[in-house]
DNA sequence: CAGTATCCTCATCGATACTG
DNA sequence: CAGTATCGATGAGGATACTG
């Protein structure tokens, strides 16, 4: 049994969904594995996500220890935001997904020009 | 680039998401690990969701050729739910998460009684 | 550049009841 | 047992505009 702001677990399994589990978050710790990028460049990663939304998953995911935001003093302003040292433990599992996901696409013939 | 059924991704990642990525599914086909299950017993496995979810995620989740579905001529009636070849194959990847989860427990000192 | 502030839509999910 | 039908709540996320 594990206990995480007030929610209760029986599974390692549901911390982990309940850290990462929605529509963006594997996407932007994804995207952070090659290393720190700038709101602006989050952003711009994935063009079919607002900028509220950004906003809103990095400051979950920063509550959530996954990643570190760092504020560079000058103008224009500069943000960085880079995975923890936790967050970088998630590079076996998105991984592993990414293998999945090459399997499911040849095995169903998915793949395009 | 990819294509699954008119829709297009640019990354196996998002393949992988597109299939597994909401609240529920992950945790049926993690359940389903362990052996075919009846669709009572998806039901009982999670105390808080719905038949009515259970049962459009089970069709989400065949549609996606994610699990097999078996109906035995008997009454009462028999339906079993188990992985396909393909759903198998997320055996590392839950793996990776359930390892995942486990660290961050212990990082996070979330463990109770 | 790095956000907030509003407003709004729409899918997801829950509660409950019913059926072959 | 294994679902479907209906209704309703809720909240994530989108559109757009604005700010330090």
């Amino acid at each position: 049994m594990y206990e995480l702001n007030g929610e209760e677990f029986f599974c390692p399994m549901q911390v982990t969904l309940h850290i990462l589990n929605d529509k963006w978050k594997l996407f932007i710790v994804y995207s952070l594995l090659d290393g720190a990028k700038r709101f602006k460049e989050i952003c711009d990663t994935f063009p079919s996500i607002t900028q509220k939304t950004v906003s809103i998953k990095l400051k979950e995911l920063e509550a959530s220890q996954m990643i570190t935001r760092t504020v560079y003093a000058q103008v224009p302003p500069k943000v960085e935001y880079a995975l923890s040292a936790t967050g970088k433990k998630i590079e076996p599992m998105v991984k592993a997904m990414y293998e999945f996901g090459l399997f499911y696409v040849k095995q169903h013939g998915c793949e395009k020009q």
